[in-house]
DNA sequence: AACGAGGTTTCAAATTTTGAAACAATGGAT
DNA sequence: ATCCATTGTTTCAAAATTTGAAACCTCGTT
């Protein structure tokens, strides 16, 4: 084959992809409109996702959603995520602590994804969820994350990426992100205000593993004014503190370099 | 094709699976000998899983294990069911009535697969776990679900799943289980007496969803000693009650068949 | 330095996959 | 009741992809 990755396989994660993102069941002609694939091509893929569990079909029509199979491969390798049982405590004691939002990210693909949300005793509106994906320029984990990277690394992500505005404080001067990551580096302690969600300020820093790789961050988030009330300098300092502390139960050596 | 499943995407769930089953990551040969396929076939699938997000390889060697990808489709869709949504309140009503582990599961493929699960004060040592699976006859969730069905379809499960004996109370006669399902058809509560896990005691009812099929169960378990203590035909008609309003929820029709 | 094992790449042959076409089913309009 | 449009399902010849044997590369062990 002239390409160097599965074709058939390619069409059936696009289809898996594609129910997942719907908000209801599809047919075969509506998933096969939405990936540009044959209905008859969906629907022996169909047949197949569904024979092992992946797919299921709906008991009365002919629509489609996931499988529990999904669920299970997803959730138990969700478990077994070393850095997520590492962090939890750490996670549910800065949650304590200040009574505002902890989230756990990975980075991937040039983004984040989130791995672990701490809600607080507050009602406060805020779009992460566990799961789910968020752009790395304009949150503080993911500012946290890009710091520890080669600048170079840096500007091909944001490349590739872009650094879409999600409110009028989102930086999209790749220049001007640099500078700031520069800044983060040496503090470790990564800012967001109001440039991802307005009204939302964050803190962020990143975590290390044994061979001094940044493979996640966390961070606290909060309204404004609560987060400035409570002073963002004083939750980035105890964030860092428990950054370090997962990092050092991960085997990362603060005293020169592992690798 | 002869076969009416596609083989490059068996071949590729088979490649996920032995890498959600794995321990520790796994390499290309590795693969290849677990499941039958040639290395050169294995890698070429792993590259596109690894493209698509769904692998990954490790930095420093060259091993294999899942990738975010997963974690993000299995997430979404569990996110999203109704029925962990609708009954999460009941969940948690009941296991601080009864301070003892409540469970919701999802019947699938003749097994149940943990959905929900709310721990309780004690520490208890039991097996389940969100998104694994546990056979349907020896478990009070699976014997609620197997009671709503015809003896043939249940036949059927039993046939195509067997009966392993787990404990030295394990029913593994068709016709007595069958037996015992009548009864439990009518009570609608279900009783595990240590007949999957030593020790531990379980009551179980059904969901039905708007269509009056049964597409889930919850449970109340403990040790037995302390299970009994607080009354097992007590927890079993507050359990009952809460599947009832958790099926109402669903737009189950008490009064009538909704078919 | 040599060897063994695992990883990666190539490409001709083998096999699978594809999608056009036909048929079946369903729901809506008349 | 009939007709029509749309979607789902099945078939199978042609097209295309996938496969795996073979070769090469890398690395660790002896």
């Amino acid at each position: 084959m002239t390409e160097k990755y599965v074709q058939t396989l390619e069409r059936s994660l696009d289809i898996l992809e594609v129910l997942a993102q719907a908000e209801e069941p599809l047919g075969v002609t509506e998933i096969g409109n939405r990936i540009s694939l044959h209905k008859s091509t969906v629907h022996r893929i169909l047949q197949t996702l569904c024979y092992r569990g992946y797919v299921e079909k709906e008991k009365n029509n002919e629509r489609y959603h996931l499988g529990l199979k999904i669920v299970e491969l997803g959730i138990r390798f969700f478990n077994d995520l070393e850095i997520r049982k590492v962090a939890a405590p750490f996670l549910a004691d800065l949650a304590k602590s200040f009574d505002e939002v902890v989230h756990l990210v990975l980075p991937d693909d040039g983004e984040v994804v989130y791995i672990d949300k701490r809600e607080s005793s507050h009602v406060v509106s805020m779009r992460s969820k566990v799961g789910r994906r968020a752009p790395m320029h304009c949150t503080a984990v993911g500012k946290a994350i890009l710091s520890t990277m080669p600048e170079e690394e840096v500007r091909q992500i944001l490349k590739e990426k872009g650094m879409p505005k999600y409110t009028a404080y989102t930086v999209t001067n790749p220049d001007e992100l640099l500078e700031k990551l520069k800044v983060i580096k040496q503090t470790r302690i990564a800012e967001e205000q109001e440039e991802n969600e307005i009204g939302i300020v964050c803190a962020g820093t990143p975590i290390f593993d044994y061979s001094g790789r940044a493979i996640g961050a966390i961070s606290v988030s909060g309204p404004a004014s609560r987060i400035r009330e409570k002073g963002l300098e004083r939750i980035g300092q105890e964030l860092k503190q428990a950054g370090e502390q997962i990092s050092a139960s991960l085997g990362f050596n603060y005293f020169g370099s592992a690798v």
